[in-house]
DNA sequence: TTAATATGCGTAAAGTTTACGCAAAAATAA
DNA sequence: TTATTTTTGCGTAAACTTTACGCATATTAA
């Protein structure tokens, strides 16, 4: 078989962070290149003995520094056939959750700048990175209706109303605390800790965390965690 | 950016076809080549200036001659760093669905072989097409719980015990028959026809269509076609 | 002390799923 | 012809889940 193919293949990690009821995401700025001053996803190319997804980690390393809590392939995107003068590009988006957007990022360096922005004012972003954030902001939406992925999003303790202001946000969604409370609650994958959280006034309320051994063995028996509610 | 990439890229398609109370896998064996003699998925590299979803088409066309109802991405493939010796082969693959196994396969030509086989009784195949193959396999089960696309697996006109044994199979699951007639009209995007079906004996049943306006109108209102029975 | 705020428990009505009974229409066997 | 088998198609009651919402409790602020 003949193969003249001159096409490059990239990845592309879009990483989420929630904290004070607002969805964010991480972006980097190049001071050089292609990219220059323009905002974009994390990401670049693969090296020819390192699998996808180890691309992808050692991407977030070297840009930002940070370690994720939840990974996976998004999706594959490759109709932009001239994004770059130089040849084709194709690029392999993944998705990402971090539990703090309080994370040390990597200190500017000399080639690049990281930065938190809000997922409801994002800047002008380069490529067709608009798009893809855009799918993975659906995939986000549709993966937490049936998966408890927003522990993944929330430091490891936290309160029942951080956790349903984040179904709230993510979701745009009103939520019945009430309803919500029991539905988590009837999965038995959160638990009480002894410990409250600090709110400034009302009663204060406990904190929880995620029992993500009991969360793997329901996962195992094929458990669905179908999480709907008013 | 210096970049000395040698990663070639590549896409495979799994098509399912709907025969006979079995699910069936379309594969090819080609006569030449790396994959002299092994059963393998349609596919081949992308050329550098078509889209992806292109690429998958030709392929099909070229190797087998069929025309799909329904196609969409599945999952990049990446980590098998050593598949072909020459250079690393990073395959996007897509899921298909037929209508009809009795379409007319390509004739068999000097280069290759089509031919479909259960996806119960699967040969032995190429490269990590076993892999791919389960996780087409699940796609298809989930998906056909939450979106009607066992329609695109059946023949324009249809029986509902055909339609109750498609997803039997598929799901390897007891269906209600009398519970999912019920749920699968309430959707309203199946409508009986005049005519009916020939079936050995018992009584006779209507043949039934697939509404597919009605369809979309519902997916852009946002409906869900949660199709759960016992 | 009173008002405001947020937590946490409970319960009834509405809606959905499950389990299953049975009549009707045809082919086949007796 | 008549009974038997097969498959279709309609219906209904019990079990379960979701929705809507009332209200006591624990704290801070005024």
């Amino acid at each position: 078989m003949e193969l003249e193919q001159n096409i490059k293949i990239a990845v592309d990690a879009i990483v989420f962070g929630y904290s004070e009821n607002s969805l964010n995401v991480l972006l980097i700025k190049q001071k050089y290149g292609v990219l220059k001053n323009q905002w974009a996803l994390v990401g670049g190319f693969i090296k020819d003995n390192e699998t996808i997804i180890n691309a992808v980690n050692r991407e977030l390393k070297e840009e930002t520094g940070i370690k994720v809590n939840y990974l996976e392939q998004l999706y594959t995107f490759g109709d932009d056939l001239d994004r770059d003068p130089r040849f084709r590009v194709i690029s392999v988006a993944y998705f990402a959750l971090v539990n703090s957007t309080k994370l040390i990022l990597k200190a500017d360096s000399d080639a690049e700048d990281a930065k938190w922005f809000s997922f409801a004012e994002l800047p002008k972003l380069a490529f067709d990175h608009d798009i893809i954030l855009k799918t993975a902001h659906q995939r986000l939406q549709n993966k937490l209706t049936y998966q408890p992925i927003g522990f993944d999003l929330l430091p490891k303790e936290f309160l029942f109303s951080e956790l349903e202001n984040l179904y709230c946000t993510i979701l745009d969604k009103e939520i019945d605390r009430r309803n919500f409370r029991k539905k988590i609650l009837s999965f038995g994958i959160v638990e009480e800790t002894e410990k409250f959280g600090n709110k400034k006034n009302g009663r204060p309320a406990k904190l929880f965390k995620f029992n993500k051994l009991k969360y793997n063995k329901l996962t195992k028996e094929g458990f669905l965690f179908d999480i709907n509610f008013a």
